[in-house]
DNA sequence: CCGATATTATGAGCATGGTCATATTCTGGT
DNA sequence: ACCAGAATATGACCATGCTCATAATATCGG
């Protein structure tokens, strides 16, 4: 098994390569996967040899794309930055990672994310690996800022501004997407907010 | 044209039971456009010239569902709420008309509300009349708050966190849906919070 | 009541994401 | 070199949301 696995992975970066430029050309929803198994060369049945579903296949370019992220935004960071700071470099830099993608990233992301950050049942998706590995990012910043543990509202409040900021950048049609980075500026502060006001108020609303 | 339009409003009456009946039961991506339009009695092609989509089928179980939460809350309501307290209201009603549909919300949401706020191109589709609906009902009430503008970012961040409390709402286990409630209060404490501070900080990051 | 026209119903058919039985190719052991 | 069995590729096929040419029905003027 030497031959075949050298084989597969080239197939698999061919497929990749074929999607890519379909859905960047000409988006995702008007790209179907006869299209890109063609383009790559196999049947469409293989296709689904190398990727669960279309999505997948689009969540794993997003996704490989993102991988380096971490160590772009490592590389420009200082190093004494509060937490909004670091936080704020650290989504700013997987934006610009994605940028390639932006013209089809809606499509996906509208298809894929929901803003449910609560126990998913299922095998992890690749919508669900994507988050996953977004928010395992976050803990560890947060951690390194002295924040350990994250409820569940937070957590899932984290998630929905994100979601938001990503849906915002997609469509941002702002020269640099300032207004994307002016949405992310007001997202954290919200959101760093909430974890410093530790002692929660009890709801001082009449029942239902 | 008497009997006609008679009888197409039975037909219609008809679709939406029987859909609300197998969407409830079976969920919504279980069941058929094929058998809804055959409980409802009616050919498959016919079921289109009613509804324009399923989605837009089971959001109009959820939109008429909604009619009835303003004079609901209105009933209730005291007179001399905060804002907060009015939103709070408000949304809660809401949520209390959409209970019964709660088992396949979560799944018509994912398939139709996205976090955008920002121009929608193409006709109001139901899903954006839904949003539509939602955001006038705001703007009112914060009009009578003194609100009278909301810039594009506050709009899109009440947005944002709205649909997170529909999507946690969809999917909370809790008895009485309290962590939704709670989730709730957090969120529109953010939002309130968020159009108190008027003068807005400049961005104090470095660019890019 | 008839015929012309507009409205609505019908279900075969289409597009497409995805499956699966079968065919093909590769592997390691002898 | 050859063979058994595993891994992979293939494309006919399926399910389903939706369309559209055609048929059925309703409306109205005369």
């Amino acid at each position: 098994m030497r031959i075949a696995a050298q084989a597969k992975e080239q197939t698999r970066t061919r497929v990749l390569a074929a999607a890519r430029k379909l859905f960047v050309t000409k988006g995702f929803d008007q790209t179907t996967t006869r299209q890109v198994a063609a383009a790559a060369g196999i049947a469409t049945g293989t296709l689904f040899n190398y990727f669960p579903s279309k999505e997948a296949l689009a969540m794993s370019l997003l996704s490989e794309a993102l991988q380096t992220a971490p160590k772009d935004y490592l590389a420009r960071r200082r190093g004494d930055e509060a937490l909004e700071e670091d936080l704020f470099g650290h989504i700013a830099a997987g934006l610009r990672c994605l940028a390639p993608f932006r013209s089809f990233a809606a499509d996906v992301l509208d298809a894929t994310m929901t803003p449910l950050a609560i126990v998913r049942d299922g095998e992890p998706e690749a919508a669900e690996r994507f988050r996953a590995r977004h928010l395992e990012c976050v803990g560890e910043l947060l951690a390194d800022h002295g924040v350990h543990t994250l409820s569940n509202v937070a957590m899932h409040l984290y998630w929905t501004l994100y979601l938001g900021v990503l849906a915002f950048w997609s469509r941002d049609g702002s020269p640099k997407q300032e207004e994307t980075l002016a949405l992310l500026d007001q997202s954290l502060r919200l959101f760093v907010g909430v974890l410093k006001e530790k002692p929660h108020a009890p709801d001082h609303r009449r029942a239902r």
